[in-house]
DNA sequence: CTGAAAGCGCTAACAA
DNA sequence: TTGTTAGCGCTTTCAG
């Protein structure tokens, strides 16, 4: 009683009718036909080469060779529920912060198959559902958001979708599902202490004001009051603010503007080693000397930091390392493995170079 | 003669038997059963909202709010041969250089609820196949390729998957398909007869070795070997190779080496504005005058070059509008609109400024 | 404007 | 080890 006639898939006209086949695509029926195998079987002699026999496997390969087969993945995902896909969310693709991490991420998963789909939620906030919208329809296997997501509408989304999440660059003690990061909050306190135990006596911050660098800068802020070292009466008024996308210009602008208000400061802390550099420039046209009359302490040792005049001293932390544990983390996790550690703190740590 | 009933889905106890359904996720079907409508009549009303009734929209999108429906892209990308991805192939995360075109790319195509996949190929050549192959198999409606395709067998292999190809940041005659780039063989003559024209009689390149970039050295250095102002007695000893991952220190020593090597030097051009930054740091550190003693051109305008010091004379290409291009490029392909311009030369410039 | 039927190309489940 | 069957969730085709 079967409806439809399968086999026999020669021309007969009235099988003809609907074909909404892409453009000449060959597909696995026709590698399995010409390797004279079913379907299944190719299938398998693809996915898990072991479990068929050899002669079926050389056979299959030989058709994919002969068709130039390629999969479709899409297909499969949707067959098997498994994208083989992770998207990465990302508040821009400018700046060198994140991208360590991403590439890391990307090398971690192309070695077992798996590929990357880039979303930009842009430092505001806004588009941010729509994002996930896109994101969440391709069913990716895993998410990882550099930051901590920020809308409640969002994370209740994501914790529903049933996708491994691991939040990044970031350390909370609730995250929506795992969590690879550092503390922003304790990055300040150190730098602080390290600024007075290097005999500054005025210290301020020049910092990018999107979130994170806003929290660094803070807690930087609040301790460094705490030490009576700040170069302004209060904490907030030894911080300067820049705008997120920073750049060295940017950043000598805004210490020439820190440096007009608080003209006896003798150490800054800044958002960003790109941030530093603009500092650099800056204390070097009118004739500061680093670290003697300002002490100069960097965010991100990002490459050219050890190369600067004179060496930065900065705050590393270990993007790279980020993006290849959010990667096990997810692989795990699709794996079925349990996760038991699902925060990671990889922490922090200062380099001290020339500038401080 | 029907094979199987299809209406009343309600749980007769005998199709309960095979169910491959993801963990609970909300399709189409339950949105249309909890509007009222028609699977059909729900797809629509999501994607081609005005052409159905006022009334069923509404329904519709109450049902998807109720349920919090996520439309699985998958599926509807192997029903209708519409994926909505594109695929950008970059060498490596890790470098400002292409960024911007990623940034400019994304960004187009999130306009029209397009997204990005990204995969690395290394400067290496290697792997590129796999790569190609996993790109491929998610039928991508379009590849981005920085940079020209390298390889014969990915040529064709690329040409025959029948998908949009645009091959950027370069030109060349005869592309896969589309390509929006520049000549980098043009570069180098447009940049002796600057400096020679600004004075220079010993001028010499410091070059990444990675493919693009020994073009423009080598066309600099022969351009500047037929003006008869190298520093070396040949065009091949006034180059000096650096490999393809440069950064600032990695500029600086180069410069050194250089130096040491053509003491006489009164001109450099630089394969990208990070290793000009190095360069102007040796200098500085020499006691060498910027740009009395030696001119210093950099490639690619980042955004720190005006903000050095001196500010970089540099060689400006539009990364941002290569992007904005070759998404364009991909949605008028996609949207069967015939493309009649396949190569667009974006130029480049020559940006003046302190540094030469 | 709405719907029934029939796949898109692949893999999970079950059976042999 | 191999095959059969029945979908995965959506959209196209064709017909009202």
């Amino acid at each position: 009683m079967k409806s439809r006639v399968k086999t026999q898939p020669s021309a007969s006209p009235a099988s003809t009718r609907k074909s909404r086949r892409a453009h000449g695509g060959v597909t696995l029926q026709d590698v399995a036909r010409l390797a004279g195998v079913s379907p299944i079987t190719a299938s398998r002699a693809i996915n898990q080469p072991d479990v068929v026999s050899e002669d079926a496997r050389e056979r299959v390969q030989r058709a994919i060779r002969q068709t130039g087969y390629t999969p479709n993945l899409l297909a499969g995902s949707l067959a098997s529920s498994r994208s083989r896909l992770v998207a990465v969310v990302v508040p821009t693709l400018t700046g060198p912060m994140f991208m360590e991490t991403i590439q890391a991420l990307t090398e971690r998963l192309a070695e077992v198959g798996y590929q990357v789909i880039i979303g930009q939620s842009g430092y505001d906030n806004a588009r941010e559902d729509e994002l996930l919208n896109a994101i969440i329809g391709r069913r990716p296997d895993g998410i990882v958001l550099t930051g901590v997501a920020h809308s409640a509408k969002g994370r209740v989304r994501l914790a529903g979708a049933g996708i491994p999440v691991v939040e990044t660059w970031d350390f909370i003690p609730t995250p929506i599902d795992m969590l690879v990061g550092f503390s922003h909050d304790s990055i300040g306190p150190e730098v602080a202490a390290f600024l007075r135990q290097r005999g500054c006596k005025r210290v301020a911050v020049l910092s990018a004001d999107d979130e994170r660098a806003v929290r660094r800068a803070k807690s930087f802020a609040a301790a460094a009051h705490a030490l009576r070292i700040t170069a302004g009466k209060t904490a907030n008024s030894s911080c300067e603010w820049l705008p997120a996308l920073t750049s060295l210009g940017v950043g000598r602008r805004g210490f020439a503007a820190l440096f007009e208000r608080l003209p006896k400061l003798d150490g800054v802390f800044c958002s960003s080693d790109v941030v530093a550099q603009g500092v650099l420039a800056e204390a070097q046209a009118r004739g500061l000397r680093v670290p003697e009359d300002l002490a100069v302490v960097g965010f991100g040792d990002l490459a050219f930091a050890p190369d600067l005049h004179p060496p930065l001293t900065t705050v590393r932390v270990d993007a790279n390392e980020m993006g290849r544990i959010a990667g096990d983390l997810i692989l795990k996790r699709v794996a079925g493995e349990s996760v038991k550690t699902r925060l990671v703190d990889v922490g922090f740590s200062i380099v001290e170079r020339g500038s401080a």
